[in-house]
DNA sequence: CGGGCACGGAGAAACGTATCTTCATCAATG
DNA sequence: CATTGATGAAGATACGTTTCTCCGTGCCCG
């Protein structure tokens, strides 16, 4: 056996001192060869139990720890995917500025993990060295803008992509989005319930596909009712800027009597300008705006707010992701390559598959004629409980 | 040179179709080797600039890519840092719950990418085969308990690791943490010339370092100070538990007038206790609550918080790794190890080098018995503006 | 009695890069 | 003229796995 494993692990330095201990030492110790080490440690190949947890036993007391660098180069999988996030101006990355972003990307570091995966953000503005620095299984891409260069080259290079958000131009593999265009439709049907006659929108400058979807459905259906658009549009991504839309859309000589906010900042934006312009919340001016935080659970009164459900967003986009690296096809799976499970189909037909996730509307007072008052713990009627 | 593309490069299957170049395809495209590619891509060697810039412009040309796989396994380095955040019960990971987190993993993440590293979040508690199956240059580990077992094996491995919160018992290459106990000094003094007699305190029942410190800190001072320690301790991963702790706190016998909270939703579950009592804060009650919230501007009133400022804590734990990882030695380099820059000294002497850093307390109406009013733009004195 | 089969295991070829060593060439210098 | 030194580039090896292929040995069964 010493011939073994002078044969299969040659050491040219006499003994390197504190080097951890590779496969080969295990082998040796174990007296057996390489590969019935690995298969011994990962389960596979044809060996008796006995051979297994020997080779196990040995393995555990030189507290050998597999190469993932060689193993990711053997196998072609890193077990790592990356969660891009573009980013707005000089800025490293907004992110956590928004709820949205934070419990979104919170919910995929978790869908990874408990699939074995790792998550590492990266910020599509990243020096470009780190990206190619590093192996990545699969993207998920936030929001992707139209014909995003990047995502463009992790697609041609094989690399499963699944936008969350609806991609413009961009081909992913896969995408989630929320029912934009039924969130708002249902915000606004709300708010003409609650008696509002012209209702405004405060919205943003930019062209991703969440502003793009909202404010067409508003539009579309300011144009259905016969309703003359009120909205202001501001650079999303500058809260200083929210502040003063929200005092804009208010000063209005057709100032509007309900307002939708499509960021989360809004709430307490138009709450404020409502203040100093001597509104009302609910009597006259009614609230919603779009918001993962639960302080508008707290303000005075409480608003009214439209929760896209990073978490089942975040959960999704990552499980599609992971389902397309390790090639749970949904398709055909015909003419699949051999080396490995399928990748990723480059030659698929039609659009990529999408998925649209329903919102929820956190009814409050904010939007409610009805609601007398807003002391604390008000009779409930009992149907409500 | 189509003899030396053979022999280096040798492909036994004819030809695999839509693979993706490799650097033997870079060298035989420009009719070089693969020595001269690798040199030219990486500014090493000595090459005229005519044949680097050819070289480039073909790897170009063929979209090459370098496989961030074999680079790691040949030099060692993955430009990975992970960032592990020991976890509480059976929650995935509690981590942005807390602002503090969020913020300091945002700043982690921005400081890791500016100098080409990339971070990966990973609990404690996941998976072990998601540990070892990721190669780490380093580690960050926020607050680790006493004799955390990760830590240890990752420190015994040779794996840099610099943790935020003052280490119990596990060895660091470093760490960074507040001054923690200065701070609750100032802000027991802060209050007690604001008019507290009997400041209580509401902790937490773990045994992390930021708890331990600030009570310790806390009992010292009343020891010093001739009083009787009025406090609560809940676990201060459940929320729920947090407000119980908070009214309990105030519907003591031996009421406190003025109340500090560790934990950052204690201010909003104190104020909410303390109208339950009855009590007007600041009259009747001073709060101060530590958080990195920037909500308790905006409550009815606003209130003192402490901050630890973690953004700061985040690009200094990241950037004090790196130096580690890059073997920026401040100590002696003398017998350095040969093959690479010194990953990380085993033997050092003494205890590692820690820094602490200043908190920020940042004054509020809930602490000041001086402030007359809370209404909307009160008269300022000319000599504060 | 011979061929096949299950079993247990070993050999060796990749994976794609970085880098140490070597080599040829040519000019300058003693 | 022979030696040296700089220049430009190729050869070969190692990084540590995984996995495909193959080999011997018994044993059963036709």
């Amino acid at each position: 056996m010493t011939a073994a494993a002078n044969q299969s692990g040659r050491r040219p330095t006499a003994s390197r001192r504190l080097e951890r201990a590779g496969i080969r030492d295990v082998a040796a110790a174990a007296g057996v060869s390489i590969t019935t080490v690995s298969d011994a440690l990962n389960g596979k190949g044809r060996l008796p139990d006995e051979t297994r947890s020997r080779v196990r036993e040995v393995a555990e007391r030189l507290g050998y720890r597999p190469s993932a660098a060689a193993r990711t180069l053997r196998t072609g999988r890193s077990g790592l995917i990356g969660l891009t996030v573009t980013t707005y101006g000089e800025e490293p990355f907004t992110f956590t500025e928004f709820a949205y972003f934070a419990e979104m990307a919170r919910a995929a570091t978790s869908a990874a993990l408990s699939r074995g995966y790792a998550l590492v953000v990266l910020p599509a503005s990243s020096r470009h060295d780190v990206w190619s620095n590093i192996a990545l299984d699969g993207t998920v891409v936030i929001d992707p803008p139209d014909q995003d260069p990047l995502v463009s080259e992790l697609y041609r290079s094989g690399v499963p992509v699944v936008s969350d958000g609806k991609p413009g131009n961009c081909p992913v593999t896969a995408w989630v989005d929320n029912d934009h265009e039924a969130a708002v439709l249902g915000i606004l049907d709300h708010l003409s319930e609650a008696g509002a006659r012209r209702i405004g929108l405060l919205t943003g400058t930019s062209t991703d596909t969440y502003t793009r979807l909202s404010t067409d459905a508003y539009l579309g259906w300011c144009h259905r009712v016969g309703q003359e658009p009120v909205y202001e549009a501001y650079p999303a991504h500058d809260p200083a800027a929210g502040a003063v839309a929200a005092d804009r859309l208010l000063a209005r000589p057709d100032r509007p009597d309900a307002v939708y906010g499509l960021f989360d900042p809004n709430g307490t934006d138009l709450l404020a300008a409502a203040r100093r312009y001597g509104l009302r919340v609910p009597d006259d001016l009614l609230l919603v705006c779009c918001s993962e935080s639960d302080v508008y659970a707290g303000t005075e009164p409480p608003i009214t707010t439209l929760s896209l459900k990073p978490r089942r967003i975040g959960t999704t986009v990552v499980n599609l992701l992971i389902d397309a690296i390790e090639g749970v096809d949904s398709g055909t799976g015909a003419d699949t390559g051999r080396l490995f499970p399928p990748r990723f189909r480059t030659a698929g037909t039609g659009p990529p598959p999408g998925t649209l996730m329903p919102t929820e509307l956190i009814v409050r007072a904010s939007s409610e004629r009805r609601s007398p008052r807003t002391t604390v713990s008000p009779p409930r009627p009992p149907g409500e409980g």
